[in-house]
DNA sequence: CAGTGGTCTAGACCACAGT
DNA sequence: CTGTGGTCTAGACCACTGG
């Protein structure tokens, strides 16, 4: 319920107080404390309730941890499953330069697995796009990504971006939810070619089916040289 | 803090009008609607902020869903990431009957990459577990578990459980969170006698690091046949 | 209009930590 | 002992929804 609107400009108590203590303890240690409820209710001249509701709300959040007759303080980060990382972004944390080479980006109707993929009927508009992907100029990956054409309308025509979740990001739709499927295989004779690998070389093969909240954004499928590419992944939840 | 034992049999009032909700709306379908906060105040004779407190867990559950100006609401099931499972669970859900033949299990000390895996010192010792693990009778993987000694003591001689997440979870040891590595490789001339393949044939590599609380209970390796198993996962989170 | 959830007050008593 | 968070009361006004 953040940050509603409907009153603009107007500042609710319980928001101020959460902010001020989300400042407060911004880049403090864990186990840091944070100040006490009643030090918060002098301070902004309101009720207790209001200000549990502040810090419940950043407790919730897994910023503030309370230990009953201790007091609130700084919450050990929670391990958190890995997120919707883009390959731009995955090269970045792993120190490699990302670029991208457009093999392909049409209009194309949609054949029934990507139908079926993306929530749409068979011969629906698509938007076909096949790169390949190199990581500090070493052929990486070869990636076929369809999108909906009506959720993004105009994307070909306003050139192609250097990242494909940004794009899809200006546009609020960003997946932050996938089903993936991962499995090995050897490349293809195409796939060799753009690769530079041998007939027989191993690969591993990621397909991904991307959602924005109810809204299937991305359906693709990435093709990886097994000798450069390890996928890695934080599983579950809690700790 | 649920369910604190501290006060013993003694009922917390919003946890009563908590529970109440919650078998309320048991296997109500999404969208029905829960009491309103006013109906559960005279229902319980509580104040309002009570009844809130109760709600405003169920809702941070991901339970019910509050709508404002029209009422609370059971929310749709959130979708959650994959969680930790093991390889009998995961045949069990494909509807497949999993086996698993023990090659080996024995004491050992731990090498250089499963100690600093285990968060232990080269040469502790370790359990070293080896399993080939069938499904409907065909070779599916083999997998290499290490577990630390120290927080399992007996093992050995208990007994090999057909499930070693059963075996962890009844000691309260059950990885829930875990670091996964996954590649795709040719299948080396011991690997392809175990599970029937021919040198060359691909093969998928997952890596586990799996993590109860703190502690690093599990560091497994498995190789599995590429042309019958795919690797599923749900990402993110959200919904 | 009546009903809903969202916000807020000014108190209160409790169980528990640490001194 | 004081101070902490945990629980709870009995009201209040607000913005919004739907009939």
């Amino acid at each position: 319920m953040d940050e509603l609107l409907v009153t603009e400009g107007r500042a609710l108590k319980h928001v101020q107080v959460r902010e001020y203590v989300r400042a407060l303890v911004a880049g403090a240690a864990p186990g840091s404390p944070a100040p006490s409820e009643r030090e918060l209710v002098h301070r902004f001249g309101v009720a207790r309730m209001t200000v549990r509701q502040a810090m419940d709300a950043l407790v919730v959040e897994g910023l503030l941890e309370r230990i009953p007759g201790r007091g609130t303080f700084v919450a050990r980060p929670r391990r958190t499953a890995s997120t919707l990382t883009s390959f731009s972004e995955e090269m970045a944390r792993r120190g490699l330069l990302a670029e991208s080479q457009t093999l392909l980006a049409r209009r194309e109707q949609a054949g029934p697995g990507v139908a079926r993929a993306l929530n749409l009927t068979e011969g629906d508009a698509v938007i076909h796009w096949r790169r390949l992907r190199r990581a500090d100029g070493q052929p990486m990956c070869l990636e076929d990504a369809y999108l909906n054409e009506v959720l993004i309308p105009g994307f070909l025509q306003s050139g192609m971006p250097t990242s494909l979740y940004d794009a899809l990001e200006s546009r609020g739709l960003r997946p932050t939810w996938a089903e993936d499927s991962i499995t090995a295989d050897v490349v293809s004779e195409e796939e060799a070619e753009h690769l530079a690998l041998s007939p027989g070389d191993p690969v591993l093969r990621h397909s991904r089916r991307g959602l924005a909240g109810e809204k299937v954004v991305e359906v693709s499928r990435t093709v990886y040289r097994a000798d450069r590419y390890t996928m890695w992944l934080q599983v579950g939840a809690e700790g």
